[in-house]
DNA sequence: CATGAATGAGGGTTCATTCAT
DNA sequence: GATGAATGAACCCTCATTCAT
């Protein structure tokens, strides 16, 4: 039994499993019974690796900052120049989503407690996002004159409310033209 | 007897205390038991006005719905001119989040069924909210030959969108500025 | 509005609801509520009629005995002779029951106060029955000296527990065959 | 941990409590809060020995089928000779039912739904003690030549709905008298 | 005589968590 | 490191009944 390659282990079987449940239904409604019953483990042993349903949350959150941030990545690195690879954000939030939104929106949401251990890792994640953002705005800017007069703050920010409704309105409406919409707006502003 | 000043009766004030708990916690996370206890209602009395608690979110959906098209039309109203009323919707935007969000994106993003009643209500809502932009963007293009190049379909999607990404951005990082810089983005689309 | 024919009042419509509900879904498993809906008559109007539900039951049990009799008659004048008649309980069993018992046998098992003012309706219409069978079979053992050897008590008494037996073992296994049985028992008893 | 006697477990002393509420007051008309009040077991211990009170109610049953078989079979073997064996049967159904009555029937009358789950338990035990009535008359026939004329299929029938009815009256009527009077008219039949 | 609103107690069930082993 | 039993609070909902009008 190699040990260092046991990636099937109770406390990854639970965290995958809360990753797909948390996701598709919700943090609230999804019970530890669920879990601990779709996860084939024991209850005690649930708790031994994490001490409460909160902490199955943040480690939830940060599985999922890990796997988007990975994916993330992919996207961006799949293309050159600094235009496409900005733009790449969308296709990025597109595939993401899948009507279900945002992991750390919908947990945000749900968890109204503004000094919730939860929504740290929201806010993190947020900030974490932002400066992605702000990075490809600036290498675009740096890129060509063409772009040296982009106000980097600002584009960087709008493009980031763009994403967020982008995600949240193909989530509540089901549907898939935001996001086009999102990036056909982004172009705009950078006036492609 | 008088039924217009009547709004003190039992189903009155367990609407009004739903209106209030399920923005403030959330839907799932607010048990009817303490709705009927802040409501001072017997439980049976709960149900004899709202059949079940899904009864009473709907009814709470299409409470906010009233409320915020009373209160968008204020704004609305309040200005005078094509383009500063629709941009007066961001102003509204700003005042009806109040960093809990849009309550048909919250419910939205709670319920995950995609057949359940509640979403139906955020369903016709948001159609309702898509028009509402549509109209007030094609007023705009009507009304100078300044706009007449306007891709309606397109400028009042996008605006919705970032409509709702400021809403969103604001309850998650519980700060102001998304929906000034949601405006703002929308001026440059506007060319203004 | 002609009160002496007007059966449609809504006494009459709760109570002829209360026959086919406690019938068929038994009296604790029917609901006050259910009650009153399918009677469409206002709440207070069926407590201004029916003081409890335990006073509605005992309207039903009377209901239920009076409609018996009434039946039971049907099919003893229905034929002659003494032999027949007594043979006519059975027919007149099969068709009571319909697989769902005896109105009085299934509340006395709901039922297990035995100081229940509902019980005591159960014992008067049980001694009703039995008196019936009693004299049926009297009649038989006067009617020819065939019949003349008779023990009129035991045969009675015998006869009584297979019709009970027949019906609640067509109730329990939802099959006709004990009736047809019972009747054929009776007949062996009494030599024919 | 000797499980052998380890029968003060909360499953057991609910299955106990149950089969002392259930038999007395019947199933519908026992709450779950008596039951684990009187088992003195936390609420989410019933739910986790028991998913449903259902469940409870089939655990029931069987476990009457069990403490009847063996009664039964004591009764039976109590005594020698065929003839003598087939009418033990009518001594255990006046112990067993203590006015009662029977268990099964009893459910079968409170559940109307033909295909619940607790029905179908009861057909499987009314199966079972049809067929055990059904051996002892064969075995009766078998035994002597005197016998050797008895239609099985009829006499077992008979006696099944002999007994079926003297529980049900004696459950009735609260008297013992049903059951000599079913034992007599059994005798009569085998002409004896 | 009729009405709908209002009630307290209880229905069955699930929650996240802790315990002894 | 792992287990299943046990817990009290809370979940949504229904019961038979009474009240003011």
């Amino acid at each position: 039994m190699n040990r260092i390659s046991d990636n099937n282990g109770p406390r990854q079987r639970i965290l995958e499993t809360a990753i797909r449940l948390f996701h598709q239904q919700g943090y609230i409604a999804t019970g530890i019974n669920q879990i601990i019953h779709e996860s084939q483990v024991a209850k005690a042993s649930f708790y031994h690796h994490f001490p409460s349903k909160e902490d199955l949350g943040i480690a939830y959150l940060r599985a999922q900052r890990e796997l988007g941030e990975c994916l993330e990545n992919k996207y961006i690195e799949s293309v050159t120049g600094p235009l496409e690879r900005l733009l790449s954000l969308f296709r990025f939030a597109g595939e993401l989503a899948g009507f279900r939104g945002c992991p750390f929106m919908n947990i945000a949401t749900e968890i109204s407690s503004q000094d919730s251990r939860l929504r740290q890792e929201v806010f993190v994640e947020k900030k974490r996002a932002g400066e992605k953002v702000w990075k490809l705005v600036n290498n675009l800017k740096n890129s060509s004159s063409r772009y040296s007069s982009i106000d980097v703050e600002f584009i960087s920010n709008s493009i980031f409310i763009l994403m967020e409704g982008a995600i949240s309105t193909s989530q509540t409406l089901r549907e898939t033209w935001p996001i086009q919409i999102a990036q056909k707006t982004a172009k705009k502003l950078l006036g492609v």
